[in-house]
DNA sequence: TGAAAAAGTCAACACTTGGTGGCCTACGTT
DNA sequence: AACGTAGGCCACCAAGTGTTGACTTTTTCA
């Protein structure tokens, strides 16, 4: 696989010409999935729009399978919301999501996690192994086992308002949104913390 | 089900013998459009899940599109919320659909059309209208202008719970969504009725 | 300069898909 | 009983898919 045999015994691995190709590759891959799902999203599609033959995806990647891999290889960037307070938690949250998603040129990332997670089981996967590792770590714990529902709140937002494209959430501008939905998802955080037994 | 041409006069059209099979393939193709979506729902496989020819399926459905169709040709069946006071409101409309969704057998008409409408845009849009014509008068009145979150909400959940399987979210018991829950709902459902203007 | 290695192209493959038309069978009506 | 018709099956087609291997072009470097 590994598409990187490191030759060089020091850190970095020698960069290949081909480097560029790759990441080419990998980018417009990302577009696709993001826009249309695994299933419908085809490699001679994603090499006419790189401009590259689509035998060059299969050698880069191996197969369409470790290509879809490598576009759900995703570091998300997370606020740091260390020094929040409780009861800003939620406003904090939200905020940084909205600017993140609204602006036209913003990152695929949830979309193409999103979308790929509903119909396709190793993205639904990655998707929780994401949650695992980015997602519940930092928001964790004294809310521990309110983690999932806020998630889902966030969730439902992208969700509805960016893939369903509801009007009733589309209409609505991002200041009416955190009116009507930072009381909601403060409405978990404040929440008394122990919860009664399991 | 209203997948028939009304030739005759009165009431009720002449039942076919063909009914029954055309039923059973509907029946097996929402099982698959649910748990597939449409691009990874074969009409061979539904076919063959339903042991009839799949030349059948297309001889009576014309194509696959026009059977996905009349898979989303779905009348939900929403509570009565009307006698329900304004207090009681989110705590009625989630226990009603949890009781609903958690049960085995139970309908796999959201899945099928949340899971559709997230890759395919007929689906979307299909969705778009039952929310029009179903969802938004049902709640709409005083609170039309939440009624975008309210959903988003428990679209979420299915989401996140039945959908991404998310572990945290899959963990909880009923009760236990219910009490973290009820409250983020009621956050949007109690605020106050004008917001500021548009 | 020349040769080896890398980058990229091309044509073809095996396979699956949705869809079509012809054919046989079983039923219902007269 | 005969016959017309609807229900059902079979073989087949054309298109599109991921993937492969051989081939050509470009770069690298001794």
């Amino acid at each position: 696989m590994e598409v990187e045999p490191r030759e060089n015994a020091s850190s970095a691995p020698p960069p290949r010409r081909s480097d560029r190709t790759r990441s080419v590759i990998l980018d417009v891959a990302r577009r696709h999935f993001a826009a249309h799902g695994f299933e419908r999203t085809t490699i001679r599609a994603v090499a006419a729009d790189a401009g590259i033959d689509p035998a060059l995806v299969i050698r880069y990647y191996g197969s369409k399978a470790r290509l879809f891999d490598a576009a759900l290889d995703i570091t998300l960037r997370l606020p740091d919301l260390s020094g929040v307070p409780a009861d800003h938690l939620a406003e904090a949250l939200l905020r940084h999501f909205m600017v993140r998603w609204e602006h036209e040129s913003a990152d695929d990332t949830l979309l193409l996690l999103l979308r790929s997670a509903v119909t396709n089981d190793r993205a639904a996967e990655r998707m929780r192994e994401i949650f695992a590792t980015q997602v519940a770590p930092g928001l964790g714990g004294p809310h521990a086992e309110k983690v999932g529902l806020i998630v889902t709140q966030l969730l439902g937002l992208a969700l509805s308002r960016h893939l369903l494209r509801i009007p009733a959430v589309v209409r609505l501008t991002p200041g009416e949104i955190l009116a009507l939905y930072v009381p909601a998802v403060g409405g978990v955080f404040q929440l008394p913390r122990g919860r009664e037994a399991r």
